[in-house]
DNA sequence: GTCTATAAAGAGATAGAC
DNA sequence: GTCTATCTCTTTATAGAC
């Protein structure tokens, strides 16, 4: 192991800030203010650093959206990795990585959160919003064996239902909130009963 | 009727541009960067005009914003204000108004896109957040009727039942494109079926 | 109705001390 | 690992000519 920036693990006595706290600090108000409207110094007084100390944790600004953005496509692209996301009916995969896209959205709730308000005014957006992309690809073509599979409904078109079941899935990061009543495994179920059964009655 | 202002009529000649136009690219440029990214520069060079000649039509950079978002949240309330939001079952009230939001949002689509990424960052941001919310509890109220009523299902809270059904079409302003395929008709059409029956075949 | 010029403040980033 | 000081560029907005 390298001596150096390896272990942020808690040092004993007053060592500063560790790059992860910048990190999560940085993403709290890029999501308050929008990243390119966040400036260095709202970042240095949040923290209670200079400018410049910020620079030691992370060589631009741009590098802290990197880190985050990295943060949330990680999490969804390890759910396209999982077992379960390969095995079993379309019907049960689909089922599988909805419910993996909600707990990776509830447990990196803020980088998701980002994520998902990348416009790709930079290169280091559009890469991500390619990263993205390509997830949402995975999910369109489950969903097309599903109706090929005949467990999922047909009579509208395969990628606006797959876009309006992200719009949902997606849009939970605007209002749930960890410490709040229900947890994600319950949200998770709440959101695939009123997906895939609607929200009429029986 | 007034001289001044009153008419944006194409006056002949080359009259210069229109308050509408300066608010037209203003939204534009606002959804593709963000309002505090967007610089008054930005705006000139998108309109061929100097960023003094734009303080002629709107008195300040926000009046731009506040504009704007008054154009989405009219639409939105007056949705509720028609006929078929107050007459008839929960049910059908509250297919109207999901009926009405979609086709407000593709009408207005730059504004509502606008609206939609409002986090109450200034005094003009948190009144059209007021506004906003007051749409989603009359929606909600609507939500609870049909529960009461039968027609929606009770097994799931009906604040976040209202939230997913939300979340699904507001996601629309993120892929919905005019000159497309679908019509907005049709849109509505689909939106309502996955929302009201789910995404399951059968 | 649009222009040039400018004021005053704030931006990202760097140098070098401690 | 954090600081102060500073560089250079861009920001919103205004003044005043045409």
């Amino acid at each position: 192991m390298s001596h150096s920036e390896a272990a942020p693990a808690p040092k004993r006595g007053r060592p500063g800030l560790s790059r992860h706290d910048v990190l999560e600090a940085a993403v709290a108000a890029f999501i308050e203010h929008g990243y390119d409207a966040t400036s260095m110094g709202m970042l240095s007084s949040r923290l209670g650093l200079s400018k410049a100390a910020i620079y030691h944790h992370f060589p631009a600004k741009v590098e802290l959206l990197s880190a985050a953005l990295d943060e949330a496509l990680g999490g969804l692209e390890g759910v396209l990795r999982q077992e379960g996301a390969t095995t079993g009916t379309a019907e049960q995969r689909l089922a599988f990585v909805m419910r993996g896209a909600v707990h990776v959205l509830v447990e990196r709730l803020p980088y998701v959160t980002l994520l998902l308000r990348v416009r790709g005014n930079s290169e280091v957006e559009r890469a991500a919003l390619e990263r993205r992309r390509a997830f949402d690809h995975a999910v369109t073509a489950l969903v097309i064996e599903g109706r090929n599979e005949g467990s999922v409904r047909s009579d509208i078109d395969a990628s606006v239902v797959t876009r309006l079941l992200f719009g949902m899935i997606n849009s939970i990061v605007e209002w749930y909130r960890p410490e709040g009543p229900e947890s994600a495994d319950q949200l998770a179920n709440d959101v695939l009963a009123v997906a895939l059964e609607g929200l009429s009655a029986t």
